[in-house]
DNA sequence: CGCAAATTTGAACGTAGTCAACAAGTGTGG
DNA sequence: CCACACTTGTTGACTACGTTCAAATTTGCG
């Protein structure tokens, strides 16, 4: 296992150099705890930190003035967490924890180095960055124009996928790991529709349940039913720069 | 009138070197012209070519398979498009012109090489493209927790906005250019329920119609009922990579 | 064990969708 | 210049998906 989490992400898709992994060593060389339900950062306050998150599930999300939530991503270990909200003053959304976290906190800065000194970790970023941008307009085509129910099958499609990327052992029986009420503000629904969807899925024979497990019981059918694509697949970077020393 | 769009946009946030010109200037060698209506990339298609559009305005959209669309995006002269594609082997939305257009296309070797001569123009990409995310989890937020008359409200607000980006004459009064299936295609909802939405926004006085032109009356009024921010507002780049040449 | 949070279910309601018909533009070719 | 087709906008009646409210039940935790 490397020092640097967001390291072993990157290497899924490119070989990085040793000059590379000490760059991104910078990132991670402190660390702290977050609780589960603790905030890290408030949406409207400043701080511009970044972040990589070592270990826990956490998301981001914004509150609207009627008191509604939305949440708009989970992040799971490795990912580079609060890069949208350090190009404001001011925060543009609230990072939280799901599960209890290590997170490694780091500066602008820092990335402003990297990024000089590293073109090739600049463009993976960038990379990164799209890959994000292309799940949100996933969810944002879902939630525009989807079923309540495909919604919910995408969400957890989705949440298998991530937890698969981290820990292998992870087949077709996950943890959810959340409450209705976030699936719910995850996919724009009420807490009481996601129950009932759950329930149709379940008597559908496409998921089962017990315990606060999920299993997939028929992947290729809920895939169908939820227009789901993994968007960590497919990619084509042979174009990225050369990798420096 | 400086030869490249792209560095007119980005020198609305930083001072450009002449150097960094230049290299954007490489972005905009060739010129497209594209009719109102045409497709300039298909989803799922390969092609992986990148455009800046320097006059009109566009659209990206996505295609499920029921045939619903959800518009992703509005593109503006000095928008960069076709990144997210760019990573992916095949295409992963639809660009297509909603006025006449001119593009001009350059290659992904391109963008790699400004990023590896110019690490501060790879962090403004960088950061046009978190900007462009904080713009999507508005929409996000919006499809996913807010009404249709806000939605449609808020759609009104951002073309506005960003048409004034372009056109510093335009004050209240813009001309619409969207179709109200479009506009519905955009906020999740169908043109028969645009239009009903359009309706009640005139009749509570908020705007005006009149020959596919469009007056906001009571834009406070109208930016509270939608949740609306400018994210091109409110940025904070002090800690960006120093210029090169 | 005891409490609070989360899940589950039912019933009534409301927002937005669907279907249909018509009006108003818009562009084309005769 | 007009006839025609086609797209876009407008309105009404009906439908349905998802919300709201309420209450019971289960789960998890200190």
């Amino acid at each position: 296992m490397s020092a640097s989490c967001f390291a072993d992400v990157l290497s899924e898709l490119i070989e990085l150099t040793s000059g590379e992994r000490s760059a991104l060593d910078q990132l991670e060389e402190r660390q702290r705890h977050v609780r589960r339900g603790a905030v890290l950062q408030r949406e409207n306050e400043a701080g511009g930190e970044l972040f990589i998150l070592r270990k826990g599930v956490m998301m981001s999300y914004v509150l609207l003035d009627d008191g509604s939530r939305q949440i708009l991503r989970f992040h799971f270990p490795g990912d580079m967490l609060g890069v949208s909200s350090a190009i404001y003053r001011e925060a543009t959304e609230t990072l939280a924890a799901l599960s209890d976290c290590v997170v490694c906190p780091f500066d602008r800065a820092v990335l402003s180095r990297i990024m000089v000194e590293h073109p090739r970790l600049a463009a993976m970023i960038l990379v990164y960055s799209q890959i994000e941008r292309v799940a949100l307009t996933d969810r944002l085509a879902a939630l525009g124009r989807t079923s309540a129910k495909a919604r919910v099958a995408a969400l957890l499609l989705e949440l298998r996928n991530r937890l698969r990327a981290t820990d292998k052992c992870i087949a077709n029986v996950f943890p959810l790991g959340l409450t209705q009420e976030e699936i719910g503000d995850a996919t724009g629904l009420t807490a009481v529709h996601v129950n009932r969807m759950l329930r149709q899925l379940e008597e559908d024979g496409l998921i089962a349940r017990e315990a606060g497990k999920v299993s997939l019981l028929d992947e290729r059918a809920l895939a169908r039913a939820a227009n789901y694509v993994n968007r960590y697949e497919g990619l084509d970077l042979d174009w990225l720069p050369r990798a420096t020393g």
